[in-house]
DNA sequence: TTCACCTGTCAAGATTTTCTGACAGGTAAC
DNA sequence: GTTACCTGTCAGAAAATCTTGACAGGTGAA
């Protein structure tokens, strides 16, 4: 397990927004358990596909999980999914830190771009 | 500053929601500069009062800020904000463990309520 | 071929969240 | 009185998120 990464206010902010839903919070639990693959996982969590699918989107954009193609031995193409080794701290310090290279919403110059 | 809280599933969700957002990562930054009221921070920020009035909301009850009514020299009484000493660590392992206390959402037995 | 799996995508509806403008009340100062 | 602050709330629009069902493709096995 790696050292605490100290991340960027947007990075912060994609990676709460992340972990910020009860499906996502199961999903990284269930593939701590051991890597697995997404019509499996499915099942485990009785979530449709197409559902899960978007969810694991969002955790590897946010760089907590990741996916990779494995073929199995019948030949079917698999993608299966393992949590990264992330870790972090949360405090009002840390945060401070984080807001001042947050791009998002900014009292002046806004990025928003409609 | 506290030793690293543990939080249930519910509690750590509520928290993670309220720091998923920009501005109120802002508001957290704001508030650890030192203590303000809210007609200030608004705009400090540059936010409506009422919108900030809900964000504030959020925030409070995650446990992550305090407000308290304070009576000026001239009779006025505002809130004032104040952050708490939260402090907690986010990895696949404590993630886990929470996510067994959560009751949101859950495969039987939801306790969605429409 | 048909079946049972796997993968991925899309459109569109349902639900939440975000945000504003308007309104209510209060005090002190001019 | 009016003005200038402070507080709080509400309804409703706007935007983002979540979710499902249907469709596309692929493989190997019976």
């Amino acid at each position: 397990m790696p050292d605490r990464e100290s991340l960027d206010g947007d990075q912060l902010l994609l990676v709460l927004n992340a972990l910020a839903n009860p499906h996502r919070l199961r999903i990284i639990a269930a593939l701590a358990d051991g890597t697995n693959y997404v019509s499996q996982l499915a099942r485990d969590l009785q979530l449709s596909r197409p559902l899960l699918h978007m969810h694991l989107q969002r955790l590897e954009a946010a760089g907590l999980v990741e996916g990779h193609i494995e073929v199995s031995d019948d030949g079917k193409a698999m993608r299966y999914y393992a949590v990264t080794d992330f870790a972090f701290g949360v405090d009002a310090a840390a945060i401070a830190e984080a807001a001042r290279t947050l791009t998002k919403s900014e009292p002046t110059g806004r990025t928003k771009g409609k």
